[in-house]
DNA sequence: CAGTATCCCAACGGATACTG
DNA sequence: CAGTATCCGTTGGGATACTG
């Protein structure tokens, strides 16, 4: 039904989905979602499309191949669209769909939260290993 | 300065913090907030206090190895208490601090994204497999 | 530039057995 | 019950070299 509310699509959604279930497909989904380089790869996309150099060079530290790779699995997921313009040399572009726009704001609170909290964590830190 | 709002501290954040570099301690929070078993047991843990084995149990599929691997990395960075109660036999009980219920949110929102949205990736993954 | 293909080591993480 | 210790296969992920 392509006309239900969210409200619905939520509520369906609680009955059919539980991550706390291991063989649930939301585990995987998690998985992706909590990858290593997930977060960081959408927050990057927020501001419209960005080539593959441009990702590259954004996110310090990420290899090409982690990087192709995090976006494959995205872009599998359709959470972000591969645009190729044939051209000299060849020009990539990645963008975020409708649906990864929807997952936009949540990534980008997780990477907010660690960022804003790193001292009270790094307080933590030296309580724990210190005395 | 312990008076700091929370606006000033996010923005003395902002100024300290940036996950996109390599060298930011941020990195290393931000993937321990992505692993694989931070999210299911921080969401296990919104309702109050719980027992590692009650944990474990509600947690499908995690090994108690990964499951203590966790909790310790969590209580390292002072987002869980672990409490021993010593009796015959011996009770344990973990709890989010007031820095993990602030955590909290964020994480249960992750969770809920993926079991809210998980018809439309698999509907993205049949198409991009499919045709 | 964007990407694939190898090689290869380190870690992740499960299974099992044992302790207070 | 709550953990530690060990073994050990699987995966993650970097470095490098090569292609359209």
């Amino acid at each position: 039904m392509a006309t239900a509310t969210s409200a619905q699509r939520r509520e369906q959604a609680r009955r059919d989905y539980d991550a706390f279930l291991a063989a649930c497909p939301t585990r995987e989904l998690l998985s992706t979602l909590s990858d290593k380089w997930t977060a960081l790869v959408i927050a990057a996309l927020a501001d419209g499309p960005r080539r593959h150099g441009e990702l590259a060079r954004r996110i310090a530290g990420v290899s090409q191949k982690m990087l192709t790779q995090t976006l494959r699995g995205l872009e599998r997921d359709g959470l972000v669209t591969r645009s190729v313009t044939v051209s000299m040399p060849v020009r990539v572009d990645y963008e975020l769909t409708p649906l990864g726009r929807e997952l936009l704001p949540v990534m980008a609170a997780i990477k907010e939260w660690a960022e804003t909290h790193m001292d009270r964590v790094l307080q933590a830190r030296a309580r724990f290993e210190g005395p």
